[in-house]
DNA sequence: TATGAATGAGGCTTCATTCAT
DNA sequence: CATGAATGAAGCCTCATTCAT
């Protein structure tokens, strides 16, 4: 707690003033000279952390990722209803793709042949992770088994992104309990 | 009809290569001569049909947007159950998205000010013919009226476009009718 | 005098619609698309009559300033004073200069080595036949000797040359009697 | 002062270099890259110092004018009998004409708009500076109050402008001794 | 470690010129 | 003769990247 940056290494300064400028404009629209302005480093310094531009956009797309994926993994194992349990994958889920806009960004752009390399790995871990998650709430009898993991996880997640989507660029507010509700009326397991 | 492009307009084939150079790659990776090497025409006639490359982009997204806009239109009129009304939306929607990935693209991608001017007014119609389909279903007791219309539409597309998206980027392949089928089971209304 | 063109050939009317577009500007700034739409003839057409844009300023340039040369050597060969030949002279040049800016833009914009050639050439004339003129008033006892024929020439054209850029420009209007009468009064050669 | 460029600033070595490339050539026949070169920095640099090549070009334009406008008025308040402020405004102004030929290019060609805005102001300083000391050589009685101040700066500025321009693109050379004694014979005021 | 002035590769864009009609 | 759609060479300008301090 040197200065005023408190804890914050002077690399996750740049990478949140990255996220920022890269919320909602294309990659080929943000220059390096924003983003150190921002982050209130020089342009050089950025080099000093990251190879390139590329690099920088990709960490900052991974940034939090890997960090998401352990929190479902995590979830998975509690020792709770499964409902529960999912209901909060749900809500976290959710907070964490509307606080983090730039790795929606890039999960929603198309990814480069170098940045998709990494950027790929840590975001299949992450889809891993939710197919665990329902995995083993069918293994654990919760959710019906008439449909596949990859199906379901695809009813699951596809309306909770057009959801955040809705809301961070067109302000139309929907009801996260309504959507997991949805979900869960239609794929839990009915009990006899 | 002189050559092979038979009917198609100079605009259109340029338009329909640009789609092409677009999927997969981000707005900065495509370059003009690219496109006017893939449209077969000299970089200089672009310029005879888009206003600059911002326009090209803007106008490959919208391209097709308004015909499925009409599409669905069209569908919702259909003296047809509600439920086989819903399920012709939902294929052709699927299909348009995969066939139409540059539409995709700029839908993922975040539109820069001008571009998004004129995208997302067509974007929103689209999405208004979706909402007008599911209050026409839910008018005619097709739908369960305990979920807004803005829930359901949440609810149908979002899995249908992390599915085509998946199919696109990782090749995963996801059947659409359960999809359907798992929204019709939790949106239809209960006959006594 | 088949059409409302009257007489003017084709050739003129380009010439006579570039002189308009090139006048206070620059050779770059102006478009060979101007010149077509203020001629009123298609881009094409253009290049019937002259071999390219450079070509095509050259020959606006030299229209005319043939004509002012045989007008001056006539003007020269008159049977009145010298006085009356120098004073029509003034006058003739003055309005030539007013009339046809786009000479003056030419002799004032630094030539490029092929319009050069061509320009030169003919400017050189008109030069030549203002040093004639001003030779002749020499021979004939009328101007003083003590002052090279060069000299008197720049003490001659020089102001009328800035009165002309000044009127065009700036609007300030000089009095052209003044200034021709302040060259006779420095320039006539005594009567003993 | 560590290279040969001594104390000289890089905005002023570009000038320098530019007004080289422009003497003689028209806007257009100038590239950027020349003037890099000639000014021995990376194309990129000269952005660093003028907004693009019009401001160049402008820039270039004034350099030097505002210089001889606060000569001129020097020379007007000096301790002299006016017949030498005079000779020596004549010797300056023809020196400074010839020195600077950029200058000269662009009283000569005419001014795109934007550039006119900064260089017609200048100028107009320099005009008026050559007005003021007319005018103060009327007020002392040293010329003659039958002529305006503006046929006067006419028939003083036209002829050193025609001399420097013969010089400088014909080689012809011209007194300017004589073209000043002309004037001076002219416009002085008689003794009584 | 931090900087930002300098760079130059490369893209978008313009526009003189051509040529099929 | 006349046209103007098509072209592509070439230039201005941007901006990621470097490096001397």
């Amino acid at each position: 707690m040197k200065d005023d940056e408190s804890k914050e290494s002077k690399r996750e300064i740049i990478l949140h003033a990255a996220e920022k400028m890269f919320a909602g404009r294309r990659f080929d629209e943000v220059k390096l000279d924003e983003i150190a302005a921002a982050a209130g480093v020089g342009k050089g310094t950025l080099y000093l952390y990251f190879k390139n531009k590329e690099d920088l956009f990709a960490q900052m797309a991974v940034e939090g990722l890997d960090e998401m994926t352990e929190r479902i993994r995590a979830i998975a194992l509690m020792k709770l209803p499964f409902q529960e349990r999912l209901f909060l994958f749900g809500r976290e889920f959710s907070a964490f793709l509307a606080r983090r806009q730039g790795v929606m960004r890039v999960m929603n752009q198309v990814q480069p042949a170098p940045v998709s390399k990494i950027f790929r790995r840590h975001l299949g871990r992450t889809i891993q992770a939710v197919h665990a998650l329902l995995q083993k709430g069918m293994d654990e009898g919760a959710l019906r088994r008439d449909f596949s993991v990859s199906e379901l996880r695809c009813v699951l997640v596809g309306p909770i992104l057009l959801k955040v989507r809705r809301e961070t660029h067109e302000g139309e507010v929907i009801d996260l309990n309504a959507l997991l509700n949805f979900f869960w009326a239609g794929a839990a397991e009915k009990k006899k």
